[in-house]
DNA sequence: TTGAACTTCCAAATAATATTGAAAGATTTC
DNA sequence: GAAATCTTTCAATATTATTTGGAAGTTCAA
């Protein structure tokens, strides 16, 4: 296959990828793009390379920047930014699995619990605190699994099992 | 907190948090409904208490149904079906892991398969092909682990290994 | 075979989300 | 300090996803 091809398909199936995740489209694109471009790249760049506006590319920049996914960049003698991705995926993944722990999971953890204190005592009371104490269990432990494997200090050790395990 | 408004707090919750992460809002409702409901439902029970249309209930249910975590009941001497939700959650978890695996998953680690053996050795195409490599391996990766954690031959292990490890 | 009771399908309507582009805001240079 | 260059904002617009509701299909009992 050849380079432009592939990395059209890259950008493509990334971004079809981001939005059956809940990212949008445009954002996966534009990580996409950074991923694969050795250089960092100006938000021109981003803008003709994938056909969106600056307003567009300028919002989603800010956003991969905000998940820690991206690097603003300043060159010496150049007056405008450039964005640079991170490429240790990795990192990438860590950075990912926390932005999203924090933005979602947490939250979900915490009404559970409340729910699971809900008062009463008939038939559909108990099915109900019930589940709510059963999915408060689970998406805890989740969350603690999720928090230590992030840690820093442990994906040294995650890679290395990782390899050893293959 | 009364039964009322917690039931009504989960299903918005269950919702949002479905519609976060590609599960369209309804059928997030729909499974937090019949989650919490100690009997099965009808279609039009459903309907009602989530006002949402015919079809829009059908169509739910029967995606529910296609990813295994919603059975139909038929009860003898009545002609509707009924829709009750696996309340294990342990297995709820596993066939949201499995079904998402095989539909979102594969396909990612098939394509960077292929596009790591893009043809080519310029600068562009280097760095092209490390980073397809690299996320190629890390997604054959997560995919190994996921595979193990549900084979349904070691869930009780996780189980286990998840309570002592608390 | 008919009709009642359901389920499913699908085109049109609606709602939610993402994108544009022009204008305003910053920052730097001369 | 004002022109040039770049970034950010946001209301309008476009796109995409979801929902509706009526029509067609199915099943079953009589």
């Amino acid at each position: 296959m050849e380079l432009h091809e592939a990395k059209d398909k890259f950008i493509q199936a990334w971004g079809a990828f981001g939005s059956q995740w809940g990212i949008n489209r445009s954002m996966a694109q534009v990580h996409a793009l950074l991923l694969i471009s050795p250089e960092a790249l100006s938000t021109e760049d981003v803008m003709e390379q994938l056909n969106i506006s600056r307003g567009n590319a300028n919002m989603n920049l800010r956003a991969l920047i905000d998940w820690n996914l991206v690097d603003r960049i300043l060159k010496t003698g150049e007056r405008r930014e450039f964005f640079q991705a991170e490429k240790d995926v990795w990192k990438i993944a860590t950075h990912i699995t926390r932005e999203r722990k924090k933005r979602e999971l947490e939250p979900m953890v915490r009404l559970l619990g409340e729910l699971k204190q809900t008062s009463g005592t008939t038939h559909e009371t108990k099915a109900f605190k019930q589940m709510a104490h059963d999915l408060h269990d689970l998406t805890s432990r989740i969350d603690a699994v999720l928090e230590r494997s992030t840690r820093s200090d442990v994906q040294w050790f995650l890679k290395a099992a990782s390899t050893l395990l293959r």
